[in-house]
DNA sequence: AGGACCAGTCACGTAACTGTCACATCGGGC
DNA sequence: GCCCGATGTGACAGTTACGTGACTGGTCCT
């Protein structure tokens, strides 16, 4: 399983910088918006798994970003946490009826905002939450078991469709054949492992007319990865 | 949009008070009942919009109220939530299967279970509604029971007009033979994961005379989806 | 009792997919 | 350039998953 991004929407950068070491120290992948527009546009092009907003922002109230995210269709499924530090019950209230799943009010010990990251994060995966992945225009949505770019759909065998979202889901890494085996063919199985090279050179051939079997690359020596940037 | 009605199915008064003031005070409209024989005649007459369900009940189990409240047609849609003492994975799961859409475990917080209720009511919304869904020109009216094309009235059996209405009401989702047994068949009966198949062909062979087969879609591997899209 | 309808199971055919092999090609070290 | 191990690639055959018609037994009418 990859780190789980999350995006840190606050505008006072010393907050910012606490909160981001402290989930960087616990294993997550944190990125940094400090205002809502900015926040859009990342949330929209590398999709965290949850996101944590301040209530006071410079462009725009947290509440509000997260009324606009739940109103759009591929958005509306990322959990989010508000950070507010209001205590009045109103406005707890208000943000959970925004869409908010949580919310923490400041001041808050590091260890009570992982408690509820962990909390919401468990909470999103069993809804079959945001289980569609984006990559380079290539998106994954594993709940209707469809691969597509943009408007045409990529016909894929069943293996070949596990590889791929294995991949995208853990990007950026290096895999072994063994490795793979035992993550997409499920470790009781034996196969030779060179059989992971014919998957592989199928799902290349099916990305092939959309160009994107570069995503595809090898590693010399060592398996295979999944990555937008070239090798 | 009016306050959105909870019933909560809990055996323990202060349990029951307890949740039922929380609710209240985020602006729910909330209703009570201590056995299964009493919540299922509330729900019935006044059709919450969400159900809060204790595990262990004095008459029968939470799991066994939802299983049957699956397996009618008029409240399968209605969202459940399990309250359960227990934090055995196995009964979480076994909550799951049953048909629960999400699960707390005792104790919580009365922010965690907000945060539930506002999760699974943001995800039951699209789905509910009106009774009549229409899809590429085919009308199923749940209130009449009727299936029809434009003009024509299509005729189907009981199992494939369940099975349609849960396709329906679920489109662009692959649902596995064992899924589709759980949610149309209903929890605890025991067919063979192939009459699933057989029911299918007998829907399709319904619609085929409109053209209308390909809603119908195999998923090779994992199951079947009802979507407008081609495969 | 007889008939209509329907659910569930089975058996068989077919199309799709899988794993493996054999051979081609590549890439780095010398 | 030449060699050798690593990877790409096309083809093949066994297997699996699904589609489909038929059969059986149950239930509900009349």
């Amino acid at each position: 399983m990859t780190a789980k991004r999350i995006l840190i929407v606050e505008d006072e950068k010393a907050i910012r910088d606490m909160i981001a070491f402290g989930l960087r120290r616990a294993g997550y992948e944190v990125s940094e918006a400090e205002d809502c527009r900015s926040a859009r546009a990342q949330i929209v092009d590398s999709r965290p798994d949850l996101l944590l907003i301040d209530w006071m922002l410079p462009d725009m109230s947290g509440l509000e970003l997260i009324r606009t995210l739940r109103r759009a269709k591929d958005t509306e499924e990322i959990p989010a946490i508000m950070l507010t530090a209001k205590v009045e019950e109103q406005d707890k209230i208000g943000g959970l009826d925004g869409g908010a799943d949580d919310y923490v009010t400041k001041p808050f010990s590091p260890r009570e905002l992982l408690a509820r990251i962990q909390a919401v994060l468990r909470r999103a995966a069993p809804a079959g939450g945001s289980d569609v992945v984006e990559v380079e225009g290539l998106k994954l949505d594993d709940s209707s078991h469809r691969v597509s770019t943009g408007e045409r759909e990529i016909a894929l065998g069943p293996t070949e469709y596990r590889l791929l979202h294995f991949f995208m889901t853990h990007p950026e890494r290096v895999f072994s054949r063994g490795q793979l085996l035992d993550r997409v063919w499920g470790g009781s199985t034996y196969v030779e492992e060179r059989t992971v090279d014919v998957h592989i050179r199928r799902l290349r051939k099916a990305l092939e007319p959309f160009s994107l079997e570069r995503l595809v690359q090898t590693v010399r020596g060592s398996g295979y990865r999944f990555s937008t940037r070239e090798s």
